[in-house]
DNA sequence: AACTATTTATAAGA
DNA sequence: TTCTTATAAATAGTT
């Protein structure tokens, strides 16, 4: 019998260009998405909200547990007990600024300090790859036999 | 080699209830998650929104693209076709605050993008290492002269 | 914070 | 589009 699928294939992480093919990935990644969601909401009791736009269409989708409403009007009721207006006029940051700008900030630390983290590792990756580099290299000439293993490796 | 591990094993999808297995499984779950949407939303060009609350900890996690900020006033905005901005109470932002806000805004992205090159550049550089690694022990019995090279790099 | 044995998600193909 | 199937990816339990 002819081979009647390739299987799952390695996808690069990059915008699909082909729209029906898009398409169908939106639908079932999305579907997988929502998901996963709900089995996080079960397992751990917690209230998850997501919202997604299509690209193509300009439909809104929706998760939520409670609800995405419920979910989102929890969010901006923790971070802002204060109403959004005083008395004497003048402005206090409204309910979903102050969310917005508390989020932002320990987002900032947050990808911060996941940089500092990448970065560290990385340097010590790319030190022991060049390393490897010059050891090979060094190596060549006298003792051929590994090039062509060497240079077959890909890496992509 | 012993058996070290059982492997996953299939999990009921209900409450857990330990703690301790609650946190680390919100934890691995949650990464999970926003990584597809992550994905979702690289491959389809689609804005995705994501609030999760802990259950444990009063903690609130997030994930957006192009920010959890944008996606919720995106959808709000949709929901809401009164603008944002009106003389009986509505809020207008201050030049000042948009400065700032806009600053944040691309701080965040910058962080953003430089983590996702970061993360890139460091996952060829590890398969990297790793087919290296490979190459290396493969010969390693047979061509005993890298032997003593290898052994003396030091990458800690 | 790593490690694997498995389960689960999903890219292609039909 | 829905179903199938081979394979990539996520992750439960362990150390």
């Amino acid at each position: 019998m002819a081979r009647t699928s390739r299987g799952r294939q390695r996808v690069e992480m990059a915008k699909i260009e082909n729209k029906s093919h898009l398409e169908v990935t939106f639908s079932k990644r999305r579907a997988g998405l929502f998901k996963k969601a709900s089995e996080l909401s079960t397992l751990c009791g917690a209230d998850v909200g997501i919202i997604a736009f299509s690209p193509s269409e300009k439909k809104v989708f929706s998760f939520g547990h409670p609800s995405v409403e419920a979910v989102v009007e929890r969010v901006l009721g923790e971070n802002n007990p204060a109403p959004p207006v005083n008395e004497t006029g003048g402005r206090v940051l409204a309910a979903t600024e102050q969310f917005i700008e508390d989020h932002r900030n320990a987002r900032v630390q947050e990808l911060n300090m996941e940089l500092t983290r990448l970065e560290a590792i990385f340097e010590l990756e790319k030190k022991r790859g060049e390393a490897i580099d010059r050891a090979v290299e060094a190596n060549r000439e006298a003792h051929g036999w590994l090039r062509g293993f060497y240079d077959d490796l890909s890496f992509q």
